[in-house]
DNA sequence: GTCACCTTTGACGATTTCTTGACGGCCCCC
DNA sequence: GGGGGCCGTCAAGAAATCGTCAAAGGTGAC
């Protein structure tokens, strides 16, 4: 099922986006404000985000970018304010679509169609193989040989993040930032506990990787 | 480059777009009828349509069903109307997004490159070739007949500095100043320590360098 | 309250990287 | 021809980083 995560601080539009959005066949989650849904994105990993601009803690661009960190979900940005400068902040800062309140719920229904279908169909093979292992980052699973790998939260968003990167080699600061938060610059001992823990998982020899690389001094590199 | 059809039956508007669209950096084609839109498609192959839905031969959504049966590029409508049921039918019937007229040139054109934006990025990181090796500095990876060259921290940032400025001489001030921060003035025996280890690392014979030159008593330059 | 699990923290050799000093060759100027 | 400055090269000590182990908080389930 389409897991879809409505994010508005007006209880009603919240209740109204949830009721509609499950009668037709979505699995909806909800959340309040900005830190809401940026936790509750990284549970429930959803396949499209509504979201409403004016949250009270933070700034609407501040979630986008929270969620573009790790995730290419489509986002749906609601808001009251129609001028064109907030649509394109909004837009260029990783937002698929802008709907100005008040909303026709059949229009937003329809735009919600259109983010899903292209995004469905188009994401081929989400799993990826590392070693012996298989990881499939839509479905938060890991198998080894037949048998499930269990993820711990962290360890999960560290791995999508090198994964969504296949090649490329991600800075210790960035990895912090996307994983930790943009307040942990330094805490190079939590990405070596983890970056160990997650060898110990998928890695054929843990001693000698030959997918999840270290780059010294620099960062940590996903060889595909 | 990135190729749009325009598709508007109002030369005014065609005519506007095209120009805004080039300004930044697309490649435009434009059709003035519903049976143009799908000739031209057909021959240019586009990866985006902007196409209004009041054209003089065919209804809207007839053109929509005919891109859609062979091409997923983003199609982007714009249309006089603004009525929900309009909007719902061409989103249903495979549109990507909808613009009401009159619309507002810049967020049409953040509408435009989010819709490039996800069908995009596909596209690998720019390599530059020095001898035969390929830096590439995105992904922070060097490649020399088929085998992988691993740079240092320092080694990265020194040619980071002069890959940036192709063909230009970057004086030894300039370099201490940018790799080692602003206390390093007279340290000439760092740039001549690193520049050693990347040229053995990089040029095909490090003693008659060709790529990364030495400037003598003022800097180092590189060569394309 | 207890238990299990996850996160955070501290510490230690082993390895890589950076810094530093020294030497000879080359070119230009005197 | 001699001298000084600059560059390339080599080598070795100093410093930083990494992997690993172990254990102390935190949190939620039962």
């Amino acid at each position: 099922m389409i897991k879809v995560l409505v994010v508005d601080d007006e209880p009603q539009i919240a209740r109204a986006l949830r009721i509609n959005l499950a009668a037709h066949g979505y699995e909806v989650g909800t959340a309040a404000d900005g830190a809401q849904a940026l936790r509750a994105a990284a549970a429930i990993v959803p396949d499209l985000v509504v979201l409403d601009l004016g949250l009270p803690d933070m700034d609407g661009t501040e979630v986008i970018a929270g969620l573009r960190g790790w995730t290419k979900a489509p986002i749906l940005v609601l808001s009251g304010r129609a001028a064109s400068a907030e649509k394109i902040a909004a837009l260029d800062a990783g937002a698929d679509d802008y709907v100005t309140k008040p909303f026709d719920i059949g229009e937003l229904l329809a735009r919600v169609r259109a983010a899903t279908r292209r995004s469905g169909p188009g994401a081929d093979s989400p799993v990826t193989e590392i070693g012996g292992a298989t990881v499939d980052l839509a479905a938060r699973e890991v198998h080894r040989g037949g048998e499930e790998v269990r993820l711990t939260p962290t360890e999960w968003q560290l791995l999508e993040v090198l994964l969504r990167n296949p090649g490329k080699l991600v800075g210790q600061r960035e990895l912090l930032h996307r994983v930790w938060g943009p307040n942990y610059d330094r805490e190079t001992n939590y990405l070596r506990q983890y970056m160990a823990q997650l060898r110990k998982k998928l890695e054929e020899d843990p001693a000698r990787p030959v997918h999840l690389l270290t780059e010294p001094g620099m960062g940590y590199r996903f060889r595909p």
